[in-house]
DNA sequence: GTAAACCGTGGAGTGCGCTCCAAGTTCAAG
DNA sequence: CTTGAACTTGGAGCGCACTCCACGGTTTAC
């Protein structure tokens, strides 16, 4: 498969697949013309990367782990070593989104104590420009 | 409460500090000698925008959360529905989250279908350096 | 009084994860 | 044979969230 099959069968950018090529998220041979040439296999990996990505891991964990596999003797184990640990970390981040929100929830039932000045006060915030400094997205 | 004060019982930089400032996500006076001055208040204003960030919320959205409760008529009303809207942010993240769960461990249970590469084939990645491009953290 | 610690500003630099662009192939359709 | 879409590379640029640095003023401790 070439590079534009996969972007649109992934949803990733042209240029998203080839940066991940360049850090060695995906492998593909090239054809005698130089193009590039996808395994079928490239698409459930992206889907997969694109998972662990917005769940929180950086593209170097995701591209560490699989260097991990690669490099397992026994790739059955490593495997399992590996989504052991995943799900640790998931475990321990839904715990995380968990307390948030308790707190959350809490906090909208008990008035107002979140403020990022002191109440009352002039707050020198709004003397800087009205909306945040940054663009927003 | 000065900003070295701040940041040691924050765990923040003095530098992530001023940048906060800078942004609008914290507000200070300032001492006659211009020294800025935090309130109380910002020691667990920050807390919650940590929180907050390392769940996944850009300092632009917390930012943005936070002018719209102080531009707010019924900042109770406000707060109640901002704190709303981030529960269920925080429900479909962790929803996100314990499918990413489920989906690992039955791979881990069978086989290995995760894969960048197709099987055996020699991989285009492994012709450039071992590790990664990019310099992992 | 002087040294050390703390504060200020401005600006440059960093790492990540891309995106955009220019210049040049390759290929399929008409 | 030409047109145009899809592909190649290399490099620049960007948004975010900082960090680091230089240079200078202020405060505190001895």
């Amino acid at each position: 498969m070439r590079i534009g099959e996969l972007s649109e069968r992934s949803g990733l950018s042209r240029d998203a697949i080839r940066f991940y090529e360049r850090i060695g998220l995906v492998g593909s041979h090239r054809s005698p013309n130089g193009y590039r040439d996808f395994p079928e296999s490239a698409l459930p990996w992206l889907h997969y990367v694109r998972t662990a990505q917005r769940l929180g891991f950086s593209l170097a964990e995701i591209a560490d782990h699989a260097a991990d596999l690669r490099d397992s003797d026994d790739a059955a184990a490593a495997l399992s070593a590996l989504f052991a640990e995943k799900v640790a970390i998931v475990d321990a981040r839904m715990a995380e989104l968990a307390a948030l929100r308790s707190e959350l929830v809490e906090r909208a039932g008990t008035g107002c104590p979140l403020r990022p000045d002191a109440p009352g006060t002039a707050r020198a915030v709004a003397d800087s420009p009205p909306k945040p400094v940054l663009p927003l997205r």
